[in-house]
DNA sequence: GCCAACGTTGGC
DNA sequence: GCCAACGTTGGC
């Protein structure tokens, strides 16, 4: 089992959003960068866990905890004209993005910050904490998903 | 295959 | 709104 941490825009789709969607349960997607299409295709499995991470706002930080509750499978706004995430160019036969499920497992009484991240000397590793750093989807490691925790249960 | 121009991300 | 950093595009 492995640790991820994904981030969305809360004013797109935020943890609120998956809080109260059917289930506690969403599709990830919309993701349109390789890199991060090859870690949802091949990487992300069923039962990893998984940081909400909220970006481009007023509060950047860790908001909660979901689990990957699907395998991966074609992302399906590819296919709809009415999608802002709609690729033309990608074919039924031979999707080109991918999605999983995600369902909400906690969400943090307070968003654990970019700062407080930032300032933890254990969290130095942190790929999100890299300069240039732009993936939307990164490996988190076991002594980083605790210390994440520790955080988030702290205050 | 190179690389300049352009687009996107995301913190501040 | 700014800007650093990176990805993508497309002419050659």
């Amino acid at each position: 089992m492995r640790y991820w941490l994904m981030k969305s825009e809360p004013d797109v789709f935020g943890i609120d959003h998956l809080a109260k969607a059917p289930k506690r349960t969403a599709s990830w997607d919309g993701v349109r960068n390789y890199q991060v299409r090859n870690l949802l295709r091949d990487e992300i499995k069923f039962g990893d866990l998984a940081f909400f991470y909220h970006s481009s706002c007023p509060q950047p930080g860790v908001a909660g905890v979901m689990e990957v509750t699907s395998a991966a499978h074609p992302d399906l706004t590819q296919f709809d004209p009415k999608s802002e995430y709609h690729d033309p160019t990608s074919e039924r036969s031979k999707p080109r993005w991918y999605a999983v499920d995600v369902t909400l497992k906690e969400r943090f009484r307070n968003t654990v910050l970019l700062q407080e991240l930032r300032d933890s000397a254990q969290l130095r590793t942190l790929q999100i904490l890299r300069r240039g750093n732009r993936l939307s989807i990164t490996p988190v490691s076991a002594a980083e998903w605790k210390s994440i925790l520790k955080l988030a249960h702290a205050g």
